[in-house]
DNA sequence: AACTTGTCAATTTTT
DNA sequence: TTGACAAGTT
């Protein structure tokens, strides 16, 4: 089998074909670094490497599954990219720590926790702690201090040895307490949050050397995509993972780091050759997707960050057109005439799915929103949680996992009064006090539930019915599907969404969720039987995050300018470009709960990062806009221009007043809170 | 267990 | 000005 490596330029060809030791792409905005991997996995089966001794590792599931699909396209051979691993880091922990669990302590397994689990197990680890709620002393937001463990997490910082590094910061000493108990409560979980997916099996490897050798003969070529955006915990997996061979490919962008702020590491990018001796570098910077406009506005606003590799992109494309800076009065016109603009251009023979609209910050969209419904303009819009929208999902995954896992205590908690069987909150602590006491789980307490008097009873003798009946039927062999059937007749799950339920509508939509999860569940139990295959299936879900972007609409694109890295777009608009909007104004002015250090420094070089991915996602027009008075907590506010704008050399923008054209359409309050309302009555 | 009232804050998010 | 969240009422 041969690869044709002439369809790379040479830069690209030099990155696909090197094979001795390290290296470090720097792949530029669209500058093909997937076809690199590609061809540079193509290649090294070419010479002979066994599939299975090829690793690719990404950030995302789309990413792995479109790697995937190209190769298979490539090779015309489905069978041996199939062999390839290739995944998310957190598919690739989590396979190692399924690989490894007698060697772990889990042999019957582990359940993973979410986002909203982990939520649930670090305010159950804050509570007993004490200065919290008492004595009006300060209340401590549950999600900066989640994000400081994870941080920690994220570092390789062990609850044990996480120190405060500023005495003065309550969120530190808090975080010093919390995060061990945080901790606790997943093992007596038997529970592993995301974090741990990537550092559990480094620990192990560390603690156990014979499966830190296995792990580290397995594979003979890793190749990281997104480098940039990976953090310590991650570099470390990496780094057992290669220690033998040091074939590690790295593929990124440093000047698209734009996750520092969630524990990204740009230190890791920026340092891999000292890190990686002998490492090769090989840079793209030849651009496929923008004109040279575009490009040239990109590299003028990212030439002001230190701190880089240092890259200039070019293309061999034309000037195209110039790029519009749209000042308007107000952020209303400014939506106004973003909505009409896109109007307008579409008629000259654009599809709708050719725009996209850029943002800072989510809050942007909604006067966006309005008046692209109004100029029936239409949308999708990237991100958002729709975390309540799959609640019964849950609701029903926890039951399974509980079946599976009678140890699973938040999973117990979180089904155990649902649906309503009248087991409050005062009940559940006595039954946790108790169990606790008692060095028996939560489980135990409910099982001999006998002694229990009181309204409760009834309803925790049918709560322990309905999952032993799910479990002996699980234990049985029986059909998954069948014995979670029966599980919702016991439980009414349906009768309690449709009570639930605003309308019958909504009630049709959440029961549909729930026959999806039994469709999926029954496409998996084709594959796999048993509990065994079941507790992995269920694992697996948890990872798969499924946000079906409906990308084949013909719909104008929304999103944040995180949610469009990896995007392009013919046309794009990037709004509010305005000081304390672009660079926001929380990494002008941290607050308390921020991290603010030197490892996660808030400062300004992200921002402009940020930027520098928003303009690089448009192919042919760019358009900038920004308002000079907004209405921020109902006082409007006068506004000034991004600093990021003015980096901009002249000679690309085209200025465009929009002052007077747009106040003469403007309609007056009274006409359109009229118009309002109207809006409002369907 | 469903409502009401008060308080506080106001980025970015994948797995 | 909104919205989320927690504590207090019915």
């Amino acid at each position: 089998m041969s690869v044709d490596l002439s369809k790379l330029n040479p830069p690209q060809r030099e990155a696909a074909s090197h094979t001795g030791g390290p290296l470090l792409v720097l792949a530029g905005a669209g500058s093909g670094k997937t076809r690199v991997i590609i061809y540079r996995i193509a290649h090294l089966l070419s010479i002979g490497i066994p599939p299975r001794a090829i690793c690719a590792v990404t950030f995302t599931n789309k990413a792995a599954e479109e790697m995937r699909e190209r190769i298979a396209q490539l090779l015309k051979d489905k069978a041996v990219a199939r062999e390839l691993t290739i995944g998310t880091f957190h598919a690739l922990g989590l396979q190692i720590l399924r690989t490894e669990r007698q060697a772990l302590g889990y042999p019957g397994g582990f359940a993973i926790y979410d986002q909203s689990d982990q939520m649930g197990a670090l305010r159950e680890a804050m509570r007993g702690v004490h200065n919290m709620s008492r004595d009006g002393e300060r209340r401590f937001d549950a999600k900066a201090l989640m994000t400081r463990i994870s941080l920690a997490k994220n570092a390789f910082v062990a609850p044990d040895s996480y120190i405060p590094k500023n005495e003065a910061d309550d969120y530190d000493a808090m975080t010093v307490e919390v995060y061990p108990k945080y901790q606790e409560m997943l093992r007596a979980c038997a529970a592993f949050d995301f974090d741990d997916l990537i550092v559990e099996p480094v620990r192990l490897f560390e603690r156990n050397a014979d499966v830190g050798r296995k792990w580290a003969e397995r594979f003979h070529y890793v190749m990281v995509d997104e480098f940039q955006d990976t953090n310590q915990a991650q570099l470390r997996m990496v780094q057992a993972l290669v220690k033998n061979h040091g074939n590690l490919c790295v593929v990124g962008d440093d000047d698209q780091s734009i996750y520092s702020w969630r524990g990204a590491d740009p230190t890791n990018i920026l340092r891999f050759a000292e890190m990686f001796a002998g490492a090769k570098i090989v840079k793209l910077e030849q651009n496929y997707r923008s004109t040279k406009t575009v490009l040239a506005a990109a590299n003028a606003v990212i030439a002001n960050n230190t701190k880089r590799h240092g890259k200039t992109l070019w293309t061999q494309s034309g000037d195209g057109e110039i790029i519009t800076h749209a000042v308007a009065s107000t952020a209303e016109i400014e939506a106004q005439w973003v909505a009409r603009e896109i109007r307008k251009v579409q008629k000259e023979g654009r599809r709708w799915s050719d725009f996209a609209i850029l943002y800072r910050s989510n809050m942007q969209s909604k006067l966006l929103e309005e008046e692209l419904r109004a100029a029936e303009v239409p949308y999708v819009m990237y991100g958002g949680q729709q975390f309540f929208e799959r609640k019964e999902v849950k609701d029903l995954i926890a039951y399974l996992r509980v079946a599976l896992n009678p140890r699973d205590e938040l999973g117990l908690r979180r089904v155990l009064n649902y649906p309503a069987r009248g087991i409050g909150a005062t009940t559940v602590e006595r039954l946790v006090t108790t169990a606790h006491a008692k060095h028996q789980t939560l489980w135990d307490a409910l099982a001999v539930a006998e002694n229990i008097t009181g309204p409760a009873k009834n309803g925790i003798l049918g709560f322990v019915h309905a999952v032993t009946r799910l479990r002996d039927s699980l234990d049985n062999g029986h059909d998954v599907v069948e014995a979670a059937r029966a599980l919702i007749e016991d439980i009414a799950l349906y009768d309690d969404l449709r009570a639930a339920a605003g309308s019958m509508a909504a009630a049709q939509r959440r029961i549909d969720n729930v026959e999806g999860l039994l469709g999926a569940l029954k496409r998996h139990s084709e594959k796999g039987k048993g509990r065994d295959a079941l507790a992995q299936y269920l694992r697996q879900l948890s990872l798969d995050t499924t946000d079906e972007k409906e990308t084949g609409g013909e719909k104008v694109v929304l999103t944040t300018l995180h949610g469009a890295k990896g995007l392009e777009f013919p046309v794009c608009f990037m709004i509010g470009l305005e000081e304390e909007l672009l660079p926001h104004a929380r990494t002008l002015q941290p607050q308390v709960s921020d991290v603010v250090d030197a490892d996660h420094a808030t400062d300004i070089s992200e921002e402009r990062r940020l930027c520098y991915v928003g303009i690089t996602r448009a192919q042919r027009k760019l358009y900038l806009t920004r308002a000079c008075t907004r209405v921020s907590r109902g006082r409007s506010v006068p506004r000034t221009p991004s600093r990021f704008l003015l980096e901009i050399p002249d000679e690309l923008l085209e200025v465009r007043d929009l002052g007077e054209e747009a106040r003469q359409v403007v309609p007056t309050n009274e006409v359109g809170d009229f118009f309002a309302k109207l809006a409002l009555e369907d």
